[in-house]
DNA sequence: TGTACATCAGTGAACGCGCGTTCACTGATGTAC
DNA sequence: TGTACATCAGTGAACGCGCGTTCACTGATGTAC
């Protein structure tokens, strides 16, 4: 079970639950987007239909309108919740050490409990996985409400990585290419855009070649591709991560 | 344009097109085909639809029945297609030259075109590359005549790896990790399982893993996860597909 | 504390739509003599 | 070459189903005096 929560659009900001009223709605919108989850591990999001929720939650069809506009509002809210639910995942595992406090787990632990922490969630939560990593949605267009979630999980990434430059925990491997032309012109922009600037383009680049091998590891795994070959693939997954903290240049612990 | 081709189940084993019936048959497959391919792009996987396909060729729902026995395999016949082009770029790309023949191309050269060719097929059909490899179609099992044609692109990276390794182009990079436990022994089985074995363990695994990143890779350019980052991320595929290189242990040019 | 009014969650019927699949049929194409 | 029969592609109607969304309504909950 993962915590989910998406607070519906309750129109005054009052606490959450001051009223019978109140409480009732932020329950019920919890139902609700439980049983909608429920129906995308059956169903995949094209299967997701508000009759079939509001018929197992005992409702009739047209109460729902009174929590989702629409269908699509209601698969935003799926989605802005699983982006939210594997960014925290991830974000959980790889955070360091309260700032000056206690001696700090280092940074190529961290990375790879992070790592592992995104596989044990998708496992756990393969057509959530599907519905933010998968084929697009045919149809549904995902709204900028989504754009801040999303990043949380590269935006991790990348904190270990500025933490493990900080620390003198990170060293450019002697067989990683140097980052030239068109690609070190994005880096750098990417770089100076984020939230606490100063990663370099070289590092930047290598954290997100590791972010692309990983999700296209999960990916495999959850989506079939290994059948009859890694099968379990266990394995195969600590091998990955092992490698790709060696790319990204962690110093071993 | 890409060619695509899956022969209807016709009855006796008889020349395509012998008959005037024969030929309108093969036809028309071509056809249903074509549009249902068409619909695949414009609503995806769970939009194709038996009766829109027959409407837009100007026939009745019930004629498709003729062609497919049901709306599952022609959804199937799609997904052969789909491995089958996408199996035949990479092996052409990645092909060597005519054994005894001629200067032979580069291992390197060879992978570096094989990854690019795989890329290019699935930019010019984004929808059938999400057919196969994105997020399964719920409700549908893919039956076993996929295995073949889905194995074709992992065994082409394969070949190539194979035909380097006997040409001494094939060396061990210093950083990569040694195979163990659990991974060598499903490595060491799927080597001696494969048409040709004889391709050791540690090579295998790192043909395995630039498999899956090069499928991350454009998973995520496809899927949208690049947008305001990596944004036209050509460069950034040439440096990881040159990475790969390395990484694979490819002698350089 | 008690009453009058406003809010709003949930109802039930309806609109208009699309789907996969079956089945008895017709008429053209193909084949055997 | 010509006729009689068999094959089979395509028709049209039907079955039974599900969907998202709107709308006028009812009755319970909440609020102001």
């Amino acid at each position: 079970v993962t915590s989910h929560d998406t607070e519906p659009s309750t129109g005054g900001g009052a606490g959450r639950g001051r009223t019978a009223r109140e409480r009732a709605r932020v329950e019920l919108t919890r139902e609700i987007k439980e049983e909608a989850r429920r129906q995308l591990a059956d169903n995949g999001a094209n299967g997701l239909s508000l009759r079939a929720v509001a018929r197992e939650l005992g409702m009739v069809s047209s109460a729902l309108y009174r929590y989702y506009p629409s269908r699509d509002d209601l698969l935003t809210a799926l989605i802005i919740d699983a982006y939210d639910a594997l960014g925290e995942a991830a974000e959980g595992a790889m955070a360091g050490a309260a700032p000056g406090a206690a001696p700090a787990t280092p940074a190529r632990t961290r990375w790879i409990a992070g790592c592992r922490a995104i596989r044990d969630w998708a496992r756990s939560n393969p057509h959530e996985y599907a519905l933010i990593y998968g084929s697009p949605v045919p149809g549904y267009h995902a709204p900028e409400a989504t754009i801040g979630p999303a990043s949380r999980v590269p935006l991790a990434f990348v904190g270990v990585v500025r933490g493990a430059l900080a620390s003198g925990e990170l060293a450019a491997p002697g067989e990683a290419l140097p980052v030239t032309g068109a690609l070190a012109g994005q880096a750098a922009a990417l770089s100076a855009a984020l939230p606490s600037p100063g990663v370099p383009p070289d590092a930047l680049v290598r954290a997100v070649i590791a972010w692309t091998q990983l999700f296209g590891l999960i990916s495999f795994e959850l989506f079939g591709q290994f059948v009859g070959s890694f099968d379990p693939s266990e394995a195969l997954f600590t091998h990955v991560v092992a490698q790709l903290a060696v790319f990204v240049g962690f110093r071993p612990a």
